[in-house]
DNA sequence: TTGTATGCGTTATCAA
DNA sequence: TTGATAACGCATACAA
């Protein structure tokens, strides 16, 4: 393995001091710029990479931040860590990525793990942590993002990012309106599941401000999956025949109600319509192709790390950001 | 922010030197047992955690590697990116994430920058550099693991992990042969990508093998998404309406396979079976269900992880490590 | 404009 | 078994 070059080996082959080499590259004025040219030519030749370890120790930054996601193979996850190290690295910072699994002893640790490394801040997703717990590391780190988790008060170096999901539900729910529905029913995800209680809020008030009332009859809860949305779709079906429009948790649990609709003799959209949440690729992958409620998870993650590096700078800006989906109108209602 | 406690700060609270707790928290010989325990009870009272830049600046190593993919959107480098981080999680490693976007130029940015963080290894994932660039980064790196790329001479601290297509397209053909197809086609990705091309080559040799010629007019190639399958099955249904088999690139291509099948009024599979590679969640999603070619690609997210490792603690293992596809049968052949 | 001393928090090295 | 001192490579503060 080859040895390093440090500011040293540049200095002694200039001839001249440490510390000039160090301004001339780092654009800090006290260097004449003939000198700075000559130095910064002279150590790109000598394949000079500054020892960001080094750097770190003595300025405290390092130009590093965290990224905490339950999973990063789940596409919602993915997206939004795609946008974040898109706008770090045009920043030239660089990411840790970490995965807690939904454990939130593992977040913990991971924690940990990130303010030893002395992360310049913090990204966390979809957090398991209680409150406490929470309020305790924004004391700690310099500045967090919290996406897809909420705050009863405003925090200093604290941001939240969340998606608008009653606002969602409520786009939902007009459209079916709009479209002569009468007998609307929602397929809700976890119990335990954050946006899935907000869904359901939405839900709920939109049928309420829509003039019908809520049945408890027609919400049905399931597993996050397609397979969920098979079986909470048939159940649905057996229980309450007469609706004729199905908003879903998510994409995936749309593709179950589909399938289950179509095997139960009904047509889509025609007898029942089906909304789905997400816009997963898939969504336009099967047909009927999927109406559905669309972010741009993408966005949020640029959006998230822009804002970071707001904080980190110290120019802070908003304390609470909220998302507005869209509704995506195409095969299934 | 608090303030970060340090070595000095439990070593002044315990009346002792630094050294000696130094020593006591990493669990080196040279402390009393009742010291030591006494002095990590204080620390842990203390709430000490390590500074890991100022230990890195010491001991020249980070506990950190860097992971580099095209794009951690793609569920192929995402499931690998979960295994890695798996295991790394288990070795108190943290994980660098870096995006390429297939772009050599910011590849080549991004080694520099997880160089200059000091990286105790690298995992390089379908690699756009050309081979002497990758040279260099093997000099300069102190491990390295490569994944969907090939070397022509072993490389003392760098490994491959290859995705064994030309065996994985011999279990396809193999397969279809005992089902009794006779006519056997093959969409191929993008000629550019190099499973591309060892998935061709095993085709065209598993037809050999099995005493059917190679046709040239029953290979077609086609962006590696459902609609290239759509595309290139039409055309390879004009032009050779006798096929009964198509052998496709991937899953999301085998799904544009399946559709256009069907929308020319033939069956799948009775009239054409339809493989498809990598066993992507879709494939039991939709009906039929997909026959594919499976690899666990968390298993070798972790394998890669545990190889770096192993490099780094400078046990070597093997230079070159293939895995085998598993054919799952489902619905589509 | 340039150079010198000092410190960041830790581990390695030697002495006691 | 312990402790003092010198690195690690860089930047900050001050002197020339």
């Amino acid at each position: 393995m080859k040895k390093r070059i440090t500011l040293a080996d540049v200095a002694s082959a200039a001839g001249v001091s440490l510390m000039t080499v160090s301004r001339a590259i780092n654009n800090k004025p006290g260097v004449g710029e003939d000198m700075r040219l000559a130095i910064v030519k002279l150590a790109e030749e000598l394949g000079y990479q500054p020892n960001q370890i080094a750097r770190s120790l003595a300025t405290n930054f390092t130009t590093t931040v965290g990224l905490v996601v339950p999973d990063n193979t789940n596409p919602f996850f993915a997206q939004i860590a795609r946008g974040v190290e898109d706008t770090a690295y045009k920043q030239n910072y660089n990411i840790f990525l970490v995965n807690t699994g939904e454990n939130p002893a593992r977040e913990q640790a991971a924690l940990d793990s990130l303010w030893q490394k002395g992360v310049d801040g913090l990204i966390l997703c979809s957090s398991r942590l209680p409150g406490e717990s929470l309020e305790i590391e924004f004391s700690r780190f310099p500045a967090v993002v919290l996406i897809n988790r909420e705050l009863k008060d405003p925090v200093a170096h604290a941001i939240t990012i969340n998606v608008d999901d009653r606002r969602g539900a409520h786009r939902a729910i007009k459209y079916f309106r709009e479209q002569g529905r009468q007998h609307i029913a929602y397929i809700d995800g976890p119990a335990t599941s954050l946006s899935a209680k907000r869904r359901l809020e939405g839900y709920q008030s939109a049928l309420e401000e829509a003039g019908i009332g809520f049945e408890p009859d027609l919400v049905e809860c399931c597993a996050p999956d397609t397979e969920g949305g098979r079986i909470a779709t048939a159940s649905l079906i057996a229980r309450a025949p007469k609706i004729d429009a199905i908003y879903c948790f998510n994409d995936l649990v749309a593709v179950g109600a589909i399938q289950m609709v179509r095997e139960s003799g009904k047509k889509v959209p025609e007898d029942i319509a089906i909304i789905g949440v997400d816009d997963i690729p898939l969504a336009t992958i099967i047909r009927p192709q999927i109406t559905t409620l669309h972010v741009n998870l993408r966005h949020i993650g640029r959006l998230a790390m822009r804002t970071l590096l707001d904080v980190i700078e110290g120019g802070s800006s908003a304390t609470a950001i909220q998302i507005e989906p869209v509704l995506v109108v195409r095969e299934s209602a």
